[in-house]
DNA sequence: AACCATTTGTTGACACTGTCAACTATTGTT
DNA sequence: AACAATAGTTGACAGTGTCAACAAATGGTT
């Protein structure tokens, strides 16, 4: 009967109380009783606008890469000398300064691709950013398409192969040297520049990937 | 009552019966029950061995780790000339050819590592394998044991990265140019080759990474 | 062999989950 | 004002992990 919120639009609503609970008691912990609690309203109440766990995950999901893509473009628009470099460092800066919405997009089973396709549609949308501005880096080559889907795929893996290692809190276990983990990232930063130059040296000598992450 | 099946030790099969619930549903469609079930036991049964539901993943994941370590060892071991290109190769080819038991390692959510120190120990030990292996390389350099971490880091994450894109099936709604997809592991492969040679260019000109993966 | 403690397995509960079905209240349209 | 559509509620059902109390098996000591 009460529902104590003034909620005008109970979806937002959800969206909102759902990523607290997730912050709260992470993805796992994320139940439609505890979205419904929250707000004050029945447990039946959320289902009127998403039509399961998946549907309101799947959403928020989107919303994520929503923002993921918007992060990424801005970065590279803020340094037009070195957009790719940028975007690196913005994808790690991203994974470090949001790393709920980074587990969320990319260490989180997936719903049901099928049943989500707008979820499918933004997460590709963050790809193409990284595939287009290598196009641009590649024009003129004979095999500008498939070469630069290539090397977006090696540094997408990359980034995200460190990212992940990152959040898994796992290195604090591997007894490294003094340092390492601070540098790893500028390190692994330099070393998909190096990889990317070798690779094309005839074109260009100019470094991708500067030196510092935030 | 009955326990139908014959159990000699019971701990064991609950560890085989979670294994074929999880391939069958996926690990979140792990439950105990099911294992009891499974077994013709009491729903109770599996608690006498494992403490709880995350007890009797941590055993698997640890098995796991354990298998993973001496399938990397053996690859290793059997190409002398280049032992941490078979690594690579090696690694990828696990991801491959056994993907629940590597989502298990390195897609699905740790618990708690305080409560599982064997699961912990397990997992270094794999890393610890691509650690030796580059400081046998490096040996010489002034910063051997910082520099092999570094380029283990690296090599892992990469090589994660992938695997972790491929699991999560994504590269099929990428509208990829023809043969990317399936060139991408040799690709990767050699980039990590190419920054890894040109970083140490000073010591070694033999190619670290060979062509092919299997 | 008889006793007893320890281990192993069972049964029954409790609180929790997602979600279906049936109900009521609210709202906008005619 | 009447009515259809929408939004929210209540109550159920089957499923879960796990605690507590019980029973059966097992093995060592006398």
């Amino acid at each position: 009967m009460a529902q104590s919120t003034n909620t005008p639009n109970l979806k937002e609503a959800c969206v909102q109380a759902a990523r607290e609970v997730i912050a709260e008691h992470g993805v796992e912990g994320l139940s439609m009783r505890d979205v419904a609690r929250k707000l004050g309203i029945s447990h039946q109440a959320p289902y009127r606008h998403f039509a399961s766990r998946d549907h309101l995950l799947a959403e928020i999901m989107r919303r994520c890469f929503e923002d993921f893509a918007e992060f990424l473009d801005q970065a590279s628009k803020a340094q037009p000398s070195d957009e790719l470099g940028a975007m690196g460092c913005a994808y790690m800066a991203y994974a470090d300064k949001k790393p709920l919405e980074y587990r969320l997009m990319f260490g989180t089973p997936w719903p049901e691709p099928a049943d989500h396709p707008d979820l499918v549609k933004h997460a590709v949308h963050a790809f193409d950013l990284l595939r287009q501005n290598l196009m641009h880096r590649n024009a003129g080559l004979t095999d500008a398409r498939r070469q630069s889907e290539l090397q977006a795929l090696f540094i997408w893996s990359s980034l995200h192969g460190l990212a992940s290692i990152k959040h898994a809190n796992v290195m604090q276990h591997l007894v490294l040297s003094k340092g390492v983990e601070n540098k790893a990232q500028d390190f692994m930063l330099e070393m998909i520049d190096s990889a990317l130059v070798s690779q094309t040296s005839l074109n260009s000598k100019k470094p991708v990937v500067p030196e510092h992450g935030t």
